[in-house]
DNA sequence: GGAATAGTTGACTGAAACGCTCGGGAATTT
DNA sequence: AAATTCCCGAGCGTTTCAGTCAACTATTCC
């Protein structure tokens, strides 16, 4: 598992892609500009997503993308894992040969490290995002209600 | 949060450090050879663990380093964020200004997931990974006793 | 059919980070 | 004095990151 900017990106988009997807596909254009990531790595980054098929394109006039499948059925780890394809730190290449207890020792401490690191992105779902993402949004607006606020220049 | 191999050697590193570490202190030529991590690399690395103050040196002939706190009060985060110095995946550099909801949408994931995911690496301690060690060592030994092994040629 | 839209692909690029080497130190022990 | 060990900085080849550019195909609308 390696953890970059690239994946919050795919995240990102995605979750973007979650919030405005209904009946009509969502362009990479749109993404690009909300929020602020180059159209050309955005494409990159989609053609990856679509090979893993976490998402489903229409090409055209009105095309875009679609999720392909439900908010609850796409976790943060599924995204990560289809962007930023994942490098064994095992020094034996995952083999099973490792019986030298130091071997071993790199070996099962990262493999269950992990584990559980997935464990957790993987119960993060695009859905859990959108929830909190609505949570927060009431917050900005109430707190604008309220009138902290601001942008005192 | 950054996840790399980078993290990984140090880790391993400091979990050798963990396991030999009594009265004497351990050289890093010792642990380039028994984990197979390049010298001046782990010099590197050591020299910011020291900086972060999760290790202490001793020079001369029959030196080199202590962990400076107990096993279980050294985490994995602590090595982490020791080696690999975080870079902020917020677009507006860590600010409170965004109120807009695309900023606020990268912005609060990602805190959010780097706080879960820390969570976790900070509850995991080389005391913790010095058992799992051990339970795998003995493991090991069990699976050579029922011989049911190995190395054929 | 032709234009416009939008995805698809591949080649390429500058900058940064990774993983590592080398060389010269400075402290400490024998 | 010599050996050992940590200490530090400069540099280097490679990979990845993040992004650009250009050419393409499929679809829709006129």
């Amino acid at each position: 598992m390696r953890l970059t900017t690239k994946g919050r990106f795919a995240v990102t988009a995605m979750l973007d892609l979650a919030m405005r997807g209904g009946k009509n596909p969502v362009t990479l254009a749109g993404i690009s500009e909300r929020q602020d990531i180059s159209l050309s790595y955005l494409e990159q980054l989609f053609s990856r997503l679509r090979r893993h098929e976490l998402v489903e394109s229409v090409r055209g006039p009105g095309g875009g993308y679609y999720l392909a499948r439900p908010l609850a059925e796409v976790s943060v780890a599924d995204i990560i894992r289809a962007v930023d394809e994942p490098i064994d730190a095992t020094q034996c290449g995952g083999k099973e040969n490792c019986l030298d207890e130091h071997r071993c020792l790199t070996h099962d401490l990262w493999t269950g490290l992990n584990a559980h690191i997935y464990d957790y992105l993987d119960n993060v779902t695009l859905a859990t995002l959108v929830a909190k993402q609505d949570e927060c949004k009431d917050k900005v607006l109430q707190d604008r209600r309220t009138s902290k606020i601001t942008l005192a220049a």
